[in-house]
DNA sequence: GTTATTGTAAACAAGC
DNA sequence: CGCTTGTTTACAATAA
C-alpha cells in the first residue's frame, strides 16, 4: 500500500500543495529523488559511500589489478559487484576491519618498498599506472575503513573522538610524499589510466571548478550538490571562491606563476600569461586526462584538508593546554561565521532579543562538512541520510551530549539533520543552560545555533518543537515572572526511554560478537552513564569510553573532552530538577572564559557573539 | 499485525 | 490584525 503512493500523502488538501514544494526541498537530502527507502538516493551517505568506492575508480583498477599481488578479496572487487555496504553486510565488523587493514598494509608495502615505484621517470615506466592504482586503492581502503569506523560508531559501540577518524588517513600523506604526488601527476599525464573511471562516473568538469570541487557529491547526488544552503553555500566545501578571486585578478592566473604552468605535473615554461592561456587551453583542455588529474588533485586537497583539520585541532589543544588564546584566526578550517555554542548559549540564554545567530554567510565562509565531517562526526550522523524516522534518540549508546560535543561543529556547519529526536534535542538544549530552563524562543535559538539544518524550514521544526514540548510529559512548563520557561523532568524523560543495553542481552551478545571487549565496555559505560546521569556526561565517561582498546585515542579528543568539561565543570549539575529562574542572568557571558578556548577554534575568530544576533533570513526556499 | 514512538501538518485559542 | 506561544488532533512512517 505504501509503495502505491510514491509521494508522502498529505492529509491536508490545499495546504499540501505549497508545503509539499517546500517539503520536497527539505527532504530532498534525506529521501532523494528515488523515493523513500532507497539509501542510494541519500546524498550524504552516498557521498561517503562513493568516497569509498568511486573516487578511486576501482573498476578501472580492476584491470590493472594483476600487477598488484594483493589477495583476492571482496574489497578489491568492483563496487558494481559489491558495494562497501554490501561488504559490510557480508563481513562482520572485525573481519572487515582486519581485511581493510591487511590490504592497506599490503598496498602500503607495495607502494613504499618497491624501488621501481620510485622511478623518477614514471612517464616511461610501465608501473606508473600501478602506483596510481595503489594510491587510489589506498584511498579507497582508508575511506572504507573510515566508513567502517563510522559504522561502528553508528552502532554506538565505538566512541570516536574528533580527529580519530583521520588517523588512518593520515598515514597516506606519509606514504605518498609530495614527490610521489608529483610523480603521480606525471603518470596521469603520461597515460590515461582512469579514463574508464571518469566515463563511468560521469564526471563532468565542463562547469569549471565549481563542479570539480564538489564532484564527490555531484556524482552521487546532484540534488544536494546543487542545493545551496539558505545563505547560498553549497553543502560541499568549495575553494572555488579562492580560485575565482585569483582568476579575476588581471594579469595573473592561479595556475600560472614564475613563468611556468603550475598545472600539476606540467611545469611548462610560458613567457607571458597569454602564452600560458594558450598552453592551458591546448595542453590542459577538458579531456579525460585533465579530468583525471583534477580528480587526483581533489584527493590531494581532501587529504590535506583532513590533515589541516587535525593539525588545527592539535594546535587548539596545545594552546588550550598552555592557556593561550589563538593569536590569529584560522581562515580555512574555521569559518568566521561560526559561533561558540557554549559562549552563545551563555550569552543568549536569557537575554533577548539576541539569540538567533547569523547563518553562515556565503560571502565569508564556505561550509566545510568534508573537512570536519568525516573526521569528526560519528556515524550516527549518517542516519540522516536514511529514512527520516531513523533518529538516534539515544536509544543505543550514543549519548546526544557526547555526540554533539564531538560533532557540534559539523552540525553547526553542515546542513545535515542531527540524528536525534526533537525531544532529545530540546532536552539537551535545556540541560545545557545553567538554570535548566529555556523559553521557547531560546530553544529555537539553540536549534538554529547548533544546527545548520534548523536554519531553514523554521515553520516545520518549530512547530515540531512546540508539539514535542506540549506532548511529552517530560517537558514541564513553568510560569515565570517574565513569562514561561520550559524545564525537563528528568524522571519523566528517563521513564519514556526504552530499556538500555543492560536489559537487552541480545544486543549485548551481538556487540560482543561484533567487537572487542573494549568497545563494548566503552559503549556500555557510555550507556550507563547516559542513563544514570540526567545531565551531561562527564568527561570521565568520555575518556573512559575513548580509552577502549579497540581504537586508539590520543590527545586528539581534547576538544570534545574539554568542551564537556566546560559544560559540566563550569556549571556543576544541580541536584534539584527544576529551579525556576526568577530573573534573567544577564552577566554570564564571561562566566566561562575557558569556553573560548575549549570549544572549537572559530570562537576566537568571533570578536563578539552579539554581532550574530540578527534575525535569520530563514524560509529562503522559494 | 499490533503497539509505541516520532515527525509533520494543521486547527485552534490565548495573549501581546 | 499579525505574531508568538501553547495545546490538541490527525496521519504517516518506522521500529520494536
Amino acid at each position: 500500500l505504501r509503495e502505491s503512493s510514491p509521494q508522502r500523502t498529505s492529509p491536508a488538501g490545499p495546504a499540501s500543495g505549497c508545503c509539499s514544494g517546500e517539503l520536497e526541498g527539505q527532504r530532498c537530502p534525506e529521501e532523494g529523488g528515488g523515493g523513500r527507502g532507497q539509501p542510494s538516493s541519500c546524498p550524504p551517505c552516498c557521498f561517503l559511500l562513493q568516497q569509498a568506492t568511486g573516487l578511486s575508480s576501482p573498476s578501472s583498477n580492476e584491470g590493472k589489478q594483476p600487477a598488484v599481488q594483493v589477495p583476492v578479496s571482496v574489497a578489491m572487487m568492483s563496487p558494481q559487484m559489491i558495494t562497501p555496504q554490501q561488504m559490510q553486510q557480508i563481513l562482520s565488523p572485525p573481519q572487515l576491519q582486519a581485511l581493510l587493514q591487511q590490504q592497506q598494509a599490503i598496498m602500503l608495502q607495495q607502494v613504499t618498498l618497491d624501488p621501481a615505484e620510485l622511478d623518477p621517470f614514471p612517464l616511461e615506466h610501465p608501473l606508473g599506472n600501478k602506483q596510481l592504482a595503489f594510491q587510489q586503492q589506498l584511498l579507497q581502503m582508508q575511506q572504507l575503513q573510515q566508513q567502517h569506523l563510522l559504522n561502528l560508531q553508528r552502532q554506538g559501540l565505538v566512541s570516536l573522538p574528533p580527529g580519530q577518524g583521520t588517523v588512518p588517513l593520515q598515514t597516506l600523506p606519509q606514504a605518498v610524499c609530495p614527490s610521489d604526488l608529483q610523480q603521480l601527476w606525471k603518470e596521469v599525464t603520461a597515460a590515461q589510466p582512469v579514463e574508464d573511471s571518469i566515463k563511468q562516473e560521469g564526471l563532468d568538469l565542463t562547469t569549471n571548478t565549481s563542479n570539480s570541487t564538489s564532484f564527490s557529491a555531484a556524482k552521487v547526488s546532484p540534488p544536494i550538490s546543487h542545493h545551496p544552503l539558505p545563505n547560498g553555500q553549497s553543502t560541499m566545501h568549495t575553494p572555488r571562491r579562492d580560485s575565482s578571486s585569483h582568476e579575476e585578478t588581471p594579469g595573473s592566473h592561479p595556475l600560472y606563476g614564475h613563468g611556468e604552468c603550475k598545472w600539476p605535473g606540467c611545469e611548462t615554461l610560458c613567457e607571458d600569461l597569454g602564452q600560458f592561456v594558450k598552453h592551458l587551453n591546448t595542453e590542459h583542455a577538458l579531456d579525460d586526462r585533465s579530468t583525471a588529474q583534477c580528480r587526483v588533485q581533489m584527493q590531494v586537497v581532501q587529504q590535506l584538508e583532513i590533515q589541516l583539520a587535525k593539525e588545527s585541532e592539535r594546535l587548539q589543544a596545545m594552546m588550550a593546554h598552555l592557556h593561550m588564546r589563538p593569536s590569529e584566526p584560522k581562515p580555512f578550517s574555521q569559518p568566521l561565521n561560526l559561533v561558540s555554542s557554549a559562549t552563545l548559549s551563555k550569552s543568549t540564554s536569557d537575554t533577548f532579543p539576541d539569540g538567533l545567530p547569523h547563518p553562515p554567510t556565503s560571502a565569508t565562509a564556505p561550509i566545510t562538512p568534508l573537512r570536519q565531517g568525516p573526521s569528526v562526526i560519528s556515524s550516527s550522523t549518517l542516519h540522516n541520510m536514511g529514512p527520516i524516522r531513523r533518529r538516534n534518540s539515544e536509544k543505543f549508546c550514543t549519548p546526544i551530549s557526547s555526540e554533539l560535543a564531538q560533532n557540534h561543529e559539523f552540525y553547526k556547519n553542515a546542513d545535515v539533520r542531527p540524528p536525534f529526536t526533537y525531544a532529545s534535542l530540546i532536552r539537551q538544549a535545556i540541560l545545557e543552560t545553567p538554570d535548566r530552563q529555556l523559553t521557547l524562543n531560546e530553544i529555537y535559538n539553540w536549534f538554529t545555533r547548533m544546527f545548520a539544518y534548523f536554519r531553514r524550514n523554521t515553520a516545520t521544526w518549530k512547530n515540531a518543537v512546540r508539539h514535542n514540548l506540549s506532548l511529552h510529559k517530560c517537558f514541564v512548563r513553568v510560569e515565570n515572572v517574565k513569562g514561561a520557561v520550559w524545564t525537563v523532568d528528568e524522571h519523566e524523560y528517563q521513564k519514556r526511554r526504552p530499556p538500555k543495553m543492560t536489559g537487552s542481552p541480545t544486543l549485548v551478545k551481538n556487540m560482543i560478537s561484533g567487537l572487542g571487549y573494549g568497545a563494548l565496555n566503552a559503549s556500555y559505560q557510555a550507556a550507563l552513564a547516559e542513563s544514570s546521569f540526567p545531565l551531561l556526561n562527564s568527561p570521565t565517561m568520555i575518556n573512559t569510553s575513548s580509552a577502549s582498546g579497540m581504537l586508539h585515542v590520543g590527545h586528539d579528543d581534547v576538544s570534545s573532552t574539554v568542551e564537556q568539561v566546560n559544560s559540566n565543570g563550569s556549571f556543576p549539575p544541580r541536584s534539584h530538577p527544576v529551579h525556576v529562574k526568577e530573573e534573567p542572568a544577564e552577566a554570564e557571558d564571561d562566566s566561562r572564559p575557558v569556553s573560548l578556548m575549549a570549544t572549537t577554534n572559530q570562537n576566537v575568530t568571533i570578536p563578539d557573539d552579539r554581532d550574530l544576533e540578527e534575525e535569520l533570513p530563514v524560509e529562503d526556499l522559494s
